[in-house]
RNA sequence: GUGGCUGUAGUUCAGUCGGCUAGAAUGCCAGAUUGUGGCUCUGGAGGUCGUGGGUUCAAGUCCCAUCAGCCACCCCA
């Protein structure tokens, strides 16, 4: 039995891949632009890394994490030994955590310092089953700014996200940004209590995974998609009504700077973040129509205790990360044209078995010149190398046959106006060059 | 973690009530064109019917198990 990828992986075949890399290059670009500086993390990190900094009730720490061991530890583990904790390794469910840690440890924000504003893209792991729009391995783009907490941060970099969406091909129409502020440590404890009064009123309604969180943490009830519970929840509390007048402010301000820029939202008082690290703004990028479960491409917010929570300084924090599988999706139903993988520019023909060596050589010659160049390594019929030629993309087909090679020429073809010029050997590396 | 659907050429699929040598399209290879690609025509190769077991004179088809994929719940990007 063949051994296929593991399940909710899968593989970058030449072309996504190509588009992978354009992609990143173009939140390089993007984000560039606005004092973004690319970072690279581990894919693993310590398991209380994740535990503190997200939360431990949080599904993503509590059930949706790879834990990592060592094979020496896995002995210790199955025979039931409890590990250090700087043993306890976890591949990273999301971005934010290693960041903030890198900033923490490498001191990145020091006292009176310009914020660090930091981007990263690479592979996310979480232990769900899989789906349309959600793999166990999947490839996120994010960015983190640490040591700012002014509205013009998070309005900035909503602003970034959206330009970003729009370079890399996204209707800006199938576009929806949500908006809410959760709060701060001063106003959010007397409003999740008051969500959870009101949730015990009405508990008789309530599914059961919404009793529970009335307890373990109120505020994801608003993201229940179950008909009762969101009828319940549409005269819960709202968070507005509870903000104190710095997060009041603090909104206020980011909705300014996004009208100014002339970007459009949505209030959506029940947008909950499902990780514990936020505070006031937080958003998200829904797509309409496709694949309506999987329909969020992008979110985030920010976390101004995150680094105290991990044990740094106090210092505040924004970030957001986008889903490239997601993107991909929204792009194919739109009929997006991705890009072909060509690895060929010039194709070195032969016309017998006689003068394979010179073809070998030739190519070279011009990989040597810089020309992408592939020959025949199947004994293919003269008719079946052009075929191959075109296949391959390739613009310029050099023809080595005995007639021209006695008088030490080469016929070289170019494939889009088909015309032939016969040339000398020694200067074909030359003529392909400008040819294509 | 819970539920539903689907597994047949490289790919997308058809295959009736269980019945003769499992088909089509596309892709691939060759020829028409004895030294030249895309278009056309002709021919050819290509199948452990996901895997294992069962029922039957007979299984791609029915039953059981198993594996894989997809979709939804849940959750998030």
């Amino acid at each position: 039995m063949a051994i296929n990828a593991p399940e909710g992986t899968y593989d970058l075949l030449p072309d996504q891949k190509l588009f992978w890399e354009q992609f990143k290059n173009t939140a390089r670009d993007v984000f560039g632009r606005y004092g973004y500086l690319p970072i690279e993390t581990p894919s693993m990190e310590r398991t209380d890394l994740f535990v503190r900094g997200i939360g431990e009730a949080t599904d993503v720490v509590s059930k949706e994490m790879f834990e990592v061991l060592s094979g020496g530890n896995m002995a210790k583990v199955l025979a039931g030994e409890t590990l250090p904790a700087k043993k306890r390794l976890s591949l990273r469910p999301e971005g934010t955590a290693g960041v903030v840690r890198a900033c923490v440890q490498h001191d990145l924000v020091p006292q009176g310092a310009p914020p660090a504003k930091l981007m990263y893209a690479g592979p996310m792991f979480r232990a769900e089953r899989p789906q349309q729009g959600r793999q166990r391995e999947f490839n996120q783009v994010g960015i983190e700014c640490l040591g700012a907490d002014d509205p013009s941060i998070d309005a900035e970099a909503i602003i970034m996200l959206m330009r970003f969406f729009a370079e890399v091909g996204i209707p800006h129409t199938s576009m929806t940004l949500l908006l809410n502020s959760m709060g701060c440590a001063t106003c959010r404890p007397a409003y999740r209590d008051a969500v959870r009064a009101y949730m015990e009123q009405h508990v008789d309604a309530l599914c059961d995974t919404c009793r529970q969180r009335m307890d373990l943490n109120p505020l994801r009830a608003f993201d229940c998609k179950n008909s009762e519970c969101a009828a319940v929840m549409e005269d819960a509390p709202k968070i507005g009504e509870y903000l104190c007048d710095e997060c009041q402010a603090h909104y206020a301000q980011v909705r300014g700077l996004l009208e100014l820029a002339g970007i459009q939202y949505v209030e959506d008082a029940r947008l909950v973040r499902g990780l514990d690290y936020y505070t006031r703004t937080v958003f998200e990028v829904q797509v309409a129509g496709s694949g309506k479960a999987q329909n969020a491409i992008g979110g985030g917010g920010r976390y101004d205790k995150l680094a105290e929570e991990i044990g740094g300084r106090p210092t505040p924090g924004f970030g957001f990360a986008l889903g490239f599988e997601r993107c991909v999706h929204v792009l194919e139903d739109a009929g997006h044209a991705f890009p072909h993988a060509h690895a060929c520019q010039a194709f070195v023909a032969c016309v017998d078995d006689e003068v394979r060596t010179d073809a070998f050589a030739l190519a070279q010659i011009l990989r040597d010149a810089g020309v992408a160049a592939e020959t025949d390594h199947q004994h293919r019929s003269l008719k079946s190398q052009f075929k191959l030629a075109d296949k391959l993309g390739a613009q310029v087909v050099v023809i080595l046959g005995p007639d021209e090679l006695r008088e030490g020429n080469v016929r070289i073809r170019d494939m889009r106006s088909h015309e032939e010029t016969v040339v000398p050997k020694d200067v074909a590396a030359g003529t392909v060059a400008s040819l294509l």
